[in-house]
DNA sequence: GGGGTGACGCGTC
DNA sequence: CGACGCGCCACCC
């Protein structure tokens, strides 16, 4: 089920992100297990198999912007969703310093008891 | 079965 | 300080 491939564990990360905050790919593929699956991550997105869970669209790149290919129906879409989970991107570019996921404990998936 | 590409990140020159 | 190359895994042809 979930031996399929390391995109099960990219998504479950990607799915913990919270509202409000944003992750680069660099860090979900350090979540995942790997930072060079940054990669990966990118492709896994791209996949997309479940949008509707899968908030890619908190997903940015090192410099904190938007990828230019999303799959929502526009980049526009992805800025849209994330002012409305209150990170102000402008030019599509968000403040990493101040909105990117980083409270997550080091045990991450020590800790998972999902 | 093999080769190439891709929504990235980091190191080095 | 800026630019380039390399490395990783998975999917597509």
């Amino acid at each position: 089920m979930k031996e399929n491939s390391s995109f099960q564990k990219i998504y479950e990360v990607v799915r913990r992100i919270p509202a409000g905050t944003v992750a680069t790919y660099g860090q979900i593929a350090a979540l995942a297990g790997n930072r060079h699956w940054a990669r990966v991550v990118g492709y896994a997105l791209h996949a997309n198999p479940d949008p509707e869970h899968i908030p890619c669209y908190r997903v940015v790149n090192r410099n904190g912007q938007v990828s230019s290919a999303f799959a929502f129906g526009g980049k526009n879409r992805q800025i849209e969703l994330l002012e409305a989970d209150g990170v102000p991107c402008p030019d599509g570019i968000v403040d990493l310093k101040k909105y990117q996921w980083k409270q997550f404990p080091l045990s991450y998936f020590q800790e998972q008891e999902v």
